[in-house]
DNA sequence: GTCTATATGTAGATAGAC
DNA sequence: GTCTATCTACATATAGAC
């Protein structure tokens, strides 16, 4: 039985849940889901505990609203960026990678600690089997899009192939996100030349495993 | 002031170690460090709680046994693949790459169940900055001689491109041990086919790094 | 919606007998 | 080295006043 919505809520419940929400993000991503405790999320977010188990709804449920908010942003931002190039006629491997991978990336280097928290919540989601759910629910509708655009690039490519490269292209960008040797070394315009690079090499990558004799 | 070491532990003691390490090794790869009692450690292995603390001397330092214990092994096999290359004078970026992946993916899917373990460990290790210096420890010697070896066929490289394009590597092959969709699936002699595609998808991706205009 | 207080379980660690 | 018993702390969750 669902719980009946009587009223909207009002602006400040609203903006308390959006700064539980941003502290269970910072805390999930720095110490993963079970080093997470309700405490040190209430204590960041200025609130009881109480109030995190009101808006949050229990520790797991917590966590899924905190991976899938900002997962529905990022997918928006995703498909407009293809939708973009398909209408422009500018539609290649290369392309489609990029408005993947170029948003997240660009987000996380100047769009605030938030989503650099994020990229580390997303690496804690995808090391993990146990999320698989919450990883399928959030990444895999904007992952099949991805895919679908660049079997429409490959006919002639075995489809699984394209799904193991877009597999190892994640791992690769979430990689270049999480691994902070590289980030803070960054001078201002380097960003944009790491992000090309990025993209070259799971292009490139791709294009090898459909290269090689079809299965 | 260090442990004074007074004699050889019993074949006993050095069996029991053994089984807790075995059971650590599960457990952490099951449920991350947090999420992992001693308690389900010392059921597993059938020891009593306290025998996981004289041996393992405390969560962490157990945590930092469990990891590196195979990564010493897995160091051994990886280098001798390398040197074996190497004296037969058939050195390639595919070559070297293969002596780095297969060991560990070959491992997983015929070494038992330890090794399938394992993987899902070190992705706990890599996904989380905590344990950058176990990373650092276990993981970055055999890393940088593999990086090495690389640089050494493309002289004119920018190194540091070739250690992101082994950082993408490592995060790919990752990828490919954790995420079961394709283990799973596998009939007997496909294992082989999809290590030469993970070793194509990686070996293109660098090749195509460093053709890119030097920084 | 918010806060105080508390219920209930389980965590890591250790002391001390054998 | 091994086992029993226990200490202390903190976890999640909820009940109930306001």
């Amino acid at each position: 039985m669902e719980k009946k919505r009587t009223r909207a809520p009002s602006a400040r419940s609203l903006e308390t849940r959006a700064r539980i929400l941003d502290a269970a993000e910072a805390v999930f991503a720095e110490r993963g889901f079970e080093g997470a405790s309700i405490r040190d999320i209430a204590s960041l977010a200025k609130v009881q505990v109480g109030l995190v188990h009101h808006h949050g709804g229990g520790k797991e449920e917590l966590f899924h609203q905190t991976v899938a908010r900002r997962a529905e942003e990022l997918a928006r931002i995703r498909i407009e960026g293809l939708e973009r190039i398909k209408e422009a006629g500018e539609v290649s491997l290369r392309g489609i990678l990029d408005c993947f991978i170029r948003p997240y990336v660009t987000l996380a280097q100047s769009g605030g600690a938030h989503w650099l928290a994020y990229g580390r919540l997303v690496a804690h989601v995808s090391a993990d089997p146990r999320w698989g759910r919450i990883a399928a629910e959030c990444f895999d509708p904007t992952a099949r899009r991805f895919i679908a655009e660049i079997a429409a690039l490959y006919p002639d490519a075995d489809p699984q192939r394209l799904a193991t490269g877009q597999v190892y292209s994640v791992a690769a960008m979430l990689a270049f996100l999480n691994t902070g040797w590289r980030v803070e070394a960054l001078s201002p315009g380097a960003g944009a030349a790491e992000i090309d690079l990025l993209v070259e090499f799971c292009a490139a990558g791709i294009e090898a495993m459909i290269a090689d004799s079809p299965a």
